[in-house]
RNA sequence: GUCCGGUUCGUCUAGGGGUUAGGACACCGCCCUUUCACGGCGGCAACACGGGUUCAAAUCCCGUACCGGAUACCA
């Protein structure tokens, strides 16, 4: 057990962004690490921009990533008074004034834009404590704030020094207070701005580490200001480097689309386990070489030394339908579909065809069941089945959404035929309409429907029509499967059946 | 502009004075095979640049370039 407690805190500005789950993440990760406290704490200060739709959805992300909060969820804007008292108590204590200026018209679209416009152009010249109110006696300012002349409240930042705090990641940190401006704690509509929230809240959650995307180095040093402003000493502090796009730039909603959304995995037939792990690797390693980590590895190695300080690209091509995302979260995925206990992977799987309608509830019920409940008794039963199938068509397959997709034609009869399949495997060898009816034939007369006497009678009937295996198989598979890829053809035949199999080879709506 | 940070294969990264600069993904080739996006083997591919320090620099120092972040009465 230790003290340490960390927390997320996402602003409910959208779902939960890529960059935002990995913070949460290791957030999560050291407070498991440490045995301390993982926080959550909704910072929906931004009346304008937050909603309740944006808060489920992140929810939504966190909790399919697997981080549950220790304690209840901390909403910011309830704190909004202790803010505003934080504030009062500067003020009393001088360590903060009023600001009469008149509040600036607010910005347009471009408010960034404008903001480094103004920056540039006050170029190296900085006027950080010119604030004409930042002097003024607290007398005349008191008269003229009972007169209902409405202020901000600004930090009133000292003229010499300089903040500095030990960046668990970036090493030691230091800012000149010439290079901070006495920042807003108040608005002048009395609603209390971020940095004032964000160290009051953390204060008062306990908050002893702070771990936050490397955008925040500079607000660090604003509310160390704060901080001792406050008389209280500053959480430990690291900063974490960001995921860009693959053109280096940022990672956003509006330029990348659902590409940088949890909700989009989750939806696209990512198992957790394995998005979980690919985020861990982007800006951390354990300096190992190697890729697969359980969550409870992910605990035990995770540190913060082992966090970079370089930005990751997250990698993906928005025109490759088969790389819409980064390569290597897919093939990460498709590693645990393919390796992960059968066990563990099959719940996962009865989710999916259950959403795509093709599921059913025989399927778990096993040969000695089905016996005791009607006294039937079947070769295999469907549980067997069942499971045989998805361990076998599981090799191939990147997401959960294959096992509904590629996979359907094991489940149902109603499925699509690939075009390139059907150009590939079937018209391009016309006799093939022909014979396909004629192995179903074949079939029929047999009386048991193994692998091994299913390829005698195959490799017999190629030979006989002077063709290559391969014709036959891949012909039969496209009838079957209705794709180009699979297992063994030998072991399809086995699991479509004998009756399904016949009747397939036999249907000729493929060659239409 | 200013402040802060960063820079090892296309991407994620290991390595932090002496290495044939390692791994993974992707890509390419070969093998297996009835196809294949499984598997096996192999290949392509990187220390941003320029100066120093040193017997020796990817590694330490300085500079340059480039990239990123911040610079709000947003969070």
């Amino acid at each position: 057990m230790s003290d340490v407690r960390v927390r997320f805190a996402p602003s409910p500005t959208g779902y939960l962004h890529i960059g935002s789950a990995r913070t949460a993440l290791f957030n999560y990760l050291y407070a498991r690490h440490t045995g301390g406290k993982f926080l959550l704490r909704i910072e929906d200060t931004d009346l304008a921009r937050s909603t309740d739709e944006s808060t489920r959805s992140i929810l939504e992300g966190l909790a399919w990533l697997g981080f549950a909060p220790d304690e209840e969820i901390i909403f910011q804007s309830n704190n909004a008074d202790k803010h505003r008292e934080a504030a009062r108590r500067l003020l009393a204590e001088g360590k903060a004034y009023r600001d009469f200026t008149p509040k600036e018209a607010p910005k347009d679209a471009n408010v960034k834009d404008a903001i480094k416009e103004r920056a540039r152009a006050q170029g190296d010249e900085k006027h950080m404590r010119d604030n004409p109110y930042r002097d003024l006696s607290s007398d005349e300012s008191d008269v003229r704030a009972a007169a209902g002349e409405p202020f901000a409240i600004r930090l009133k930042v000292p003229v010499e020094g300089r903040t500095a705090f030990n960046d668990q990641v970036y090493g030691i940190q230091e800012r000149d207070y010439a290079d901070t401006e006495d920042l807003v704690l108040l608005r002048s509509d009395g609603h209390p701005l971020y940095n004032l929230a964000v160290v009051c809240d953390d204060i008062e959650m306990g908050i002893t580490h702070v771990i936050r995307g490397q955008d925040h180095l500079t607000n660090t040093h604003k509310q160390i200001l704060i901080y001792e402003a406050l008389g209280v000493t500053p959480p430990t502090f690291a900063h974490l480097p960001l995921i860009m796009a693959p053109n280096k730039g940022k990672l956003s909603k509006r330029k990348h689309g659902e590409v940088v959304s949890m909700t989009t995995y989750r939806d696209a037939g990512f198992l957790a386990d394995a998005f979980r792990n690919f985020l861990a690797l982007l800006g951390w390693s354990a300096s190992e070489e190697r890729e697969i980590y359980s969550l409870e590895e992910l605990i035990e190695k995770f540190s913060l030394e082992g966090i970079h300080r370089s930005n990751a690209v997250f990698n993906f091509h928005p025109d490759d339908p088969r790389k819409w995302t980064d390569d290597k979260a897919i093939w990460m995925n498709a590693e645990y579909i393919r390796s992960m206990s059968l066990e563990g992977l099959l719940p996962h799987v009865k989710a999916e065809l259950k959403a795509a309608k093709l599921w059913r509830d025989e399927y778990e019920e096993s040969r000695e069941q089905l016996h005791e409940r009607t006294s039937a008794s079947l070769e295999i039963g469907y549980k067997e089945w069942f499971e045989y199938t998805v361990n076998l068509i599981r090799q191939r397959f990147f997401t959960l959404k294959d096992f509904s997709a590629q996979g359907r034609a094991y489940f149902s009869e109603d499925f699509d035929f690939d075009p390139a399949a059907i150009a590939k495997n079937l018209t391009k060898f016309p006799e093939l309409k022909e014979w396909l009816p004629e192995l179903a034939e074949r079939f029929e007369s047999m009386e048991f429907f193994f692998e091994d006497i299913i390829e005698e009678v195959v490799k017999a009937f190629a030979e006989e029509k002077g063709t290559k295996l391969g014709v036959i198989m891949n012909g039969a598979r496209t009838l079957l499967t209705g794709v180009a890829v699979g297992p063994s053809m030998l072991a399809v035949f086995e699991v479509i059946g004998k009756e399904r199999s016949i009747m397939r080879l036999k249907s000729q709506i493929a060659w239409n």
